[in-house]
DNA sequence: TCAACTGTTATAGTGTTATTATAACAGTTA
DNA sequence: TAACTGTTATAATAACACTATAACAGTTGA
């Protein structure tokens, strides 16, 4: 999976990497159990620090989206998209709230925002 | 409206501040026109600083959402949540994928998306 | 066994951002 | 004039983002 960071961008580096990881397993772009670069590898080909990388991957991890081995590398979890984390269910509904309410201030009412959501699981593909 | 900060969680104070102030106006407890604290005021209520208040104004008044006059104090918009600003539709976009991605990497699929959402929106009261 | 690869940890430097603290400025209003 | 608006300027501290090296420990293949 090709991966892109723009250096200009408010975004910080490795919350670009992650959004665009999570994307790609969204997408289908990244299987479950599907090995991910190398952070050295990945930061060469970026032209970035290790530990950037580093860092993108340990949120992933701590979020239990993909798995690191010392020695074997990093990986998507085998289970990603199946199981659903207790922990993140506050995060999420905190998450979307802000995006309603964003949404409302901005003239996007329940049902623009649902036409929305519709049209973005279409482009994604998500069942 | 009340609005509280917690200087022990993760997100900026400002951010706080400003996601707050977009609660409640999604949920009426702000209305279109409404006064909104002065900046001293508010800093010396919440016991932070004038210019954190102050930042956080400024982004709103950057999303349009209230308005600021020099001598008159701080307002929020007359036509907030009825008028779109078309440089949102990206933003709200590129928001609303980043929330579907992550919720699919967490198990949430477009059933339990869509049915959050309605939840949400029901809490808040928006049509 | 040795070399090459994994992620991890440590240290250090630079630049940016967040927050606070004062102070002054300019416009409005009672 | 006095008291209130937001704005701007300056400075200090702390935390964060990113980079640069270097070393460590486990795994794997020649």
């Amino acid at each position: 999976m090709l991966l892109r960071i723009d250096v200009n961008s408010e975004e910080t580096l490795y919350s670009q990497l992650s959004n665009q990881i999570k994307y790609g397993i969204a997408r289908g772009y990244l299987m479950p159990g599907e090995d991910l670069p190398s952070v050295r590898g990945l930061a060469s080909e970026l032209g970035i620090n290790m530990h950037t990388v580093s860092k993108a991957y340990a949120t992933l991890k701590e979020e239990g989206i993909i798995i690191i081995n010392r020695s074997k590398g990093v990986k998507v979890s085998d289970e990603v998209l199946i199981s659903r984390d207790d922990d993140y269910g506050k995060i999420f509904d905190k998450k979307m709230t802000e995006l309603i309410a964003e949404g409302l201030c901005n003239g996007y009412d329940k049902d623009q925002f649902m036409n929305k959501a519709n049209q973005l699981f279409d482009e994604i593909g998500g069942k």
